[in-house]
Formats: structure tokens, C-alpha cells, sequence
DNA sequence: CCTAAATGCTGTAGTACCTACAGGAGCAAG
DNA sequence: CTTGCTCCTGTAGGTACTACAGCATTTAGG
């Protein structure tokens, strides 16, 4: 258990705790392409480098703000060659705000249509539901 | 092509165009076990009455609320018996409104994070782009 | 009457993003 | 020496569909 400075022989399970990426994502982002196939010990386990640790902290990130693995694919390969211009990331960025707003407001209007339900039902003992009413209407 | 009055051999065709379900997601429901297996015709072919008009309308109406296809079962068999009140309908629509209500929040904070880099970012030719950045924050 | 288009059938596979095993190997501590 | 931990591969499951492939039948037009 030494890891004093030279701490460039991770574990999956210390790079899973580090990023709080389960483990077996962690195979998984890397069968999709989005991690690189890390070195592997003598004994066949993966070793990994901090710069995997880096690389994954940043994919948590972009999924915690709901990018699709498509788009994380996309942001890394701007983030790493360098060329990347503010417009280039700003779009794709833009892009899936739009998304997020065009949700939003189905969620929105979800929740009125409920609301309304919810208001219309007494939730009494009566065998006879407005909302069962309103949802077969014919 | 004669349907008068006694419409009551539905070919599935025409209970897609009647209730707006995709052909394949009728049978993808009937395997499912939310809609009964028809009758069928001597060809084999799947004949639908009326009723199946209405179950189906009740269930694409549920799922345009977001219900899941359970929650539908679920309401389908409260409907059904005609022994549940309205507390039992209430408790499931409320169950389903606190979902949604948690979706939009997560959504909403999405929504200002996002825009809070989209502001960040100046969207120019620059090739050090603050959402990068705040992305791969170590 | 014949043919072409439309409709229907079954069964399988693909979508997005993981998660959960099964069944096995290797290594360290007690 | 045994127990327990970590790790490995490969596969299946969940959600709600959608999209074929490959075939049979029915209907409309000429």
C-alpha cells in the first residue's frame, strides 16, 4: 500500500473511487472508444496513468451535464489536438442547451396536464375518478 | 371497403390510423400484455373491435403524460374492475407528478449551468476556451 | 384473369447508457 | 493454507419502442 510520489500505477478500483465512476463503467466507456485502452500488469489487470484520472473527470462532467457519450466523444477530440476554436465549443454546447430547453418544457406542460389531474380528483373512497374519466374520454 | 354500422372487424391498420399507435408498437404492447391478443381472421390476421379502439386511445393518452407502460397496466386494472377509487388513481398520479417535478428541477439546473458557460464562452476564433476549461478543472 | 401494390405475419436486432451477474484467476493477510 | 479482495471476460437485462428481413395474403387496376 505505498503511493508516495510516483502514484502512475492506478487500479481500476482506485481510478473508479477517484472519479466516482463505477468500475464497470469505466470497462465500458473504454469498449466505446471513449477512454484509451489503458497498459495492462503482467498480471493482465489495467494500470492506469493520472492522466486517465484527468481524461475521466472530464467525461463525468460533461454526462453530469447531460451530454450524450456522442457529444463527450466530440468535446474530447476539441479539447485534445488544441485547434479547437471558442465557436466550435460554444455550438456544440448551444446545441444541447437547446436540447435541454426543449425538454424543459415538455416536462412543463407535463406537469400542468398533472397538476390539473391531481386538482380534479377529490381522492375520496367514490368508485367514480375524474381522472380515469379524462383519460378515456372518447 | 364497406364499414356501416357494424364496424366491429378493425383490421390493425386501421386502429393505427384511429388511435395514432404505430402499427409494430400495437404488437410490441400486445406481446407486452397491455393489450389483450385479438381475435384472429381465418388468414391469421389480427381483428379488433371497438373496445380495443378505446383501451388503446386510454394507453397512448397515458403514455403522452409520461406514465410508464407499468403505471398504464397499473391504471388499466384500476379501470378496469371498476373497484378502485379515486384515492388508489390519485396515489398514482401524484407518485408520477413528484417524478416529473424532479426531472424538471434536475433540468432547470442543467439549464442555468449551461448557460452559465454559454455566457462564459466569447464563441471567437480563441483557441483557450473558458468551458474547456471549467470542464477539465483538476 | 393476371399482376402489382398494399397489408399483414413472425422473429430478430438495434437504439442509449449503463448495470449486474457468472465463472474464473491472482494476490495479500491472518 | 484458507479466506477475502480485486480484477478479468463475456453476456444479459432494463425502457419503450423502431426497423428491418423474408414471407403470405389481399385488394385494386387494367
Amino acid at each position: 500500500m505505498e503511493r508516495t510520489l510516483e502514484a502512475t500505477h492506478i487500479a481500476i478500483g482506485e481510478l473508479s473511487v477517484r472519479t466516482a465512476v463505477n468500475i464497470e463503467t469505466i470497462r465500458y466507456y473504454e469498449r466505446e472508444g471513449l477512454l484509451p485502452k489503458p497498459l495492462r500488469g503482467s498480471n493482465g489487470r489495467r494500470v492506469y496513468a493520472e492522466a486517465d484520472v484527468e481524461r475521466l473527470q472530464f467525461l463525468r462532467r460533461c454526462r453530469e451535464l447531460g451530454f450524450s457519450l456522442a457529444d463527450v466523444s466530440n468535446l474530447m477530440s476539441l479539447a485534445a489536438n488544441g485547434v479547437a476554436t471558442c465557436a466550435d465549443v460554444k455550438c456544440v454546447v448551444s446545441k444541447h442547451r437547446a436540447d435541454v430547453r426543449g425538454k424543459l418544457m415538455d416536462l412543463q406542460r407535463l406537469d400542468r396536464a398533472l397538476a390539473a389531474m391531481e386538482q380534479s380528483c377529490p381522492g375520496s373512497q367514490s368508485t367514480d375518478c375524474p381522472i380515469l374519466a379524462s383519460l378515456a374520454q372518447t
